[in-house]
RNA sequence: GCUCCUAUAGUGUAGUCCGGUUAAGCAUUUUGGCUUCUCAAGCCAAAGACUCGGGUUCGAAUCCCGAUGGGAGCACCA
């Protein structure tokens, strides 16, 4: 063994090396290691003796069998094992509120918990968590569908969680009747103060009979504000969810669905353990965010004496220069710094998909996230990754040209050629037709010298006759299209011109950028008018782009 | 302020539960090479990490204690 230690390592080895081998692969000797441990030094004091060849003899004659490789250990896949989990019995849940457009957060929570259920050959529950009509609206219910529908999710049972308000009702009444849920009266000022002081308030210590009054007169007489259910959880303790929190509170607005049916509404820590409870959900996986609330949840699901679901956390997922959340990008759209919940900078799934990422790259980029409880700021560039994985195999390759610079070709003996699609693919091909006159970008051009030669892609090549704002060449019969620039061109009669828009990151630490979003006049070939919207192009030089529309293509990546 | 969570290369992670067969694996990034009628993809190679300080142990990324950095919660939002 320290024979072949030192052959790997160079022909020289140490003794706690292999003093730890043996016991880790020898449990027996664990209890002599005094004893063995002075012939391990022995042994190995031989073995660095020997120089590397003949440590190569030696182990080719007594020990063949060490120089075959040795075995990579295999990665585990997928997500970590789920513990209490059994084959078909797993049912995880994805809870969104409709209250605005998703995004990578969401599409996180979503595939984690999807994944779950398909590992365990479980079910998948898509819920929506809808009871704060003040802010649900039809609108972004609908979103988070589409999103969802456009990330491949697929769901066994959807739901909304105001389906079950009467069960709410009912297992509040039970709370409040066996004293472990009360009616505050108290100002929201005196509630956060007392919860922040750890004192409690009088209307803890009124009795059922009044909490059952007092319940009733939520239903109409208090107006929102005047009364809330409170948990009777623990004012002392050291985590503040637990300092008696709301169950239920009045809310006046109305519900996108229910309308004005309601007006007292459970609060999401109620309306989670219930819903997690007789939803049959085992396991529960959010984000971290939540983490107090577990406690929380138990307690209540205690309180009833209902099952409760095995409960998991994750970071939130965000990336860096790109926010996430309502508060910051609502304003950016009032301002018109951002056009709308689809502009390409946004890490919304309409954002992401408008700007050409790929569901799949999504589920393979937060699969590789794995699910630590660290804080994580994803770099765009490791989606970019996945996402050029997908799209390399099934984008056509056209020419497109920035900074447009004029070179006309003299004798060209062709008045049209032809190209293929994709280098490697079989994606049919394109005829060009051409004439001698043509548009190549205005980069190239910075290097193109007199009296040079370059090879226009798939074309031929030009001897340059002539440099400056237009260009002229020659054409060269049989050019050598070795060492020579090769360049992408577009003919100038049949050019298209589109916009071309480069999203940027939004944000440099707290101040937003405003180059956030680039915007180039470019040609392309005519063949960009026959492609469909959405279709993922690569301009040949470029990089990966998404056809926007007939006039406008948005840069996905490099 | 109090409470909780967290810490592995530039970045994201595997390994940590149950210390040794991993002088730390993978992906991304960067750099070089091969291939190529693209600066893409593909292939090969290189570079690069266990936050710090103690303790336990023959042996610590792994267990214990402490410090430090980062994040979250302390809403009648979810």
């Amino acid at each position: 063994m320290a024979l072949q230690n030192a052959f790997e390592h160079g022909g020289e080895t140490r003794d706690k090396i292999i003093l730890g081998k043996i016991l880790g692969t020898k449990p027996e000797f664990r209890s002599k290691v005094k004893e063995i441990s002075v012939n391990i030094s022995e042994i190995v004091s031989a073995v660095n003796q020997l120089s590397l060849e003949e440590q190569e003899i030696e182990i080719k004659e007594n020990f063949p069998e060490i120089l075959i490789p040795k075995e990579k250990i295999v990665e585990r896949e997928g997500l970590p094992e789920l513990k209490d989990a059994e084959q078909g019995k797993v049912i995880t849940r994805f809870p969104p509120e409709p209250n605005g457009y998703p995004h990578i957060g969401h599409a996180k929570a979503a595939i984690i918990n999807s994944e779950y259920a398909k590992m365990y050959g479980g079910k998948f529950i898509l819920r929506m968590d809808d009871t704060n009509p003040e802010a649900e609206r039809m609108e972004y219910h609908a979103a988070i569908k589409v999103g969802l529908e456009w990330l491949g999710i697929e769901f066994d049972i959807v739901k909304s969680t105001s389906d079950d308000m009467e069960l709410f009702y009912e297992k509040g009444i039970e709370l409040i009747n066996s004293g472990k849920a009360y009616v505050c009266t108290c100002k929201r000022e005196d509630i956060s103060k007392n919860r922040r002081e750890r004192k409690a308030c009088k209307c803890s210590r009124g009795d059922i009979e009044k909490n059952n009054k007092n319940w009733e007169k939520m239903n109409d007489k208090f107006k929102p504000g005047d009364a809330i259910v409170r948990f009777r959880g623990d004012m002392k303790a050291d985590n503040a969810v637990m300092r008696d929190p709301v169950l239920f509170r009045i809310i006046e607005g109305k519900h996108y669905t229910l309308g004005e049916k309601y007006r007292i509404w459970p609060s999401y820590d109620m309306a989670v353990a219930i819903e997690d409870s007789i939803d049959g959900v085992t396991h529960a996986y959010r984000s971290k965010e939540f983490e107090l609330r577990k406690e929380l949840i138990e307690a209540i699901l205690d309180a009833l004496n209902m099952r409760k679901p095995a409960q998991g956390f994750f970071s939130r997922l965000e990336f860096k220069g790109m926010p996430i959340s309502k508060r910051i990008i609502k304003p950016l759209i009032e301002e018109g710094k951002v056009t709308w919940y689809d502009d390409p900078r946004l890490p919304t799934l309409e954002g992401l998909r408008r700007r050409g990422i790929k569901p799949e790259a999504i589920r393979k980029f937060i699969m590789s996230l794995g699910l630590t409880k660290a804080n994580t700021l994803a770099p765009f560039d490791a989606l970019e990754a996945f996402n050029r994985k997908f799209v390399d195999a099934d984008s056509i390759r056209l020419f497109m040209v920035s900074n447009a610079k004029k070179l006309s070709v003299k004798n060209l003996p062709i008045s049209s050629v032809e190209i293929s699609n994709h280098p490697i693919n079989d994606m049919g091909k394109r005829t060009i037709d051409i004439d001698g006159n043509f548009y190549i970008s205005g980069e190239d051009a910075q290097t193109i010298k007199e009296g040079s030669q370059i090879r226009l892609l798939g074309l031929g090549n030009i001897h340059i006759t002539k440099q400056g704002i237009e260009f002229e060449g020659e054409f060269v019969e049989n050019g050598d299209t070795k060492d020579i620039p090769k360049i992408q061109w577009v003919p100038q009669k049949t050019a298209h011109e589109i916009k071309m828009i480069i999203p940027k990151t939004l944000f440099n630490g707290d101040e937003f950028n405003e180059d956030s979003l680039e915007e180039l006049d470019v040609y392309t070939e005519p063949q960009y008018l026959q492609l469909k919207e959405g279709e993922e192009i690569q301009f040949v030089r470029f990089g990966y782009c998404r056809k926007d529309s007939q006039n406008q293509a948005i840069f996905t990546h490099k």
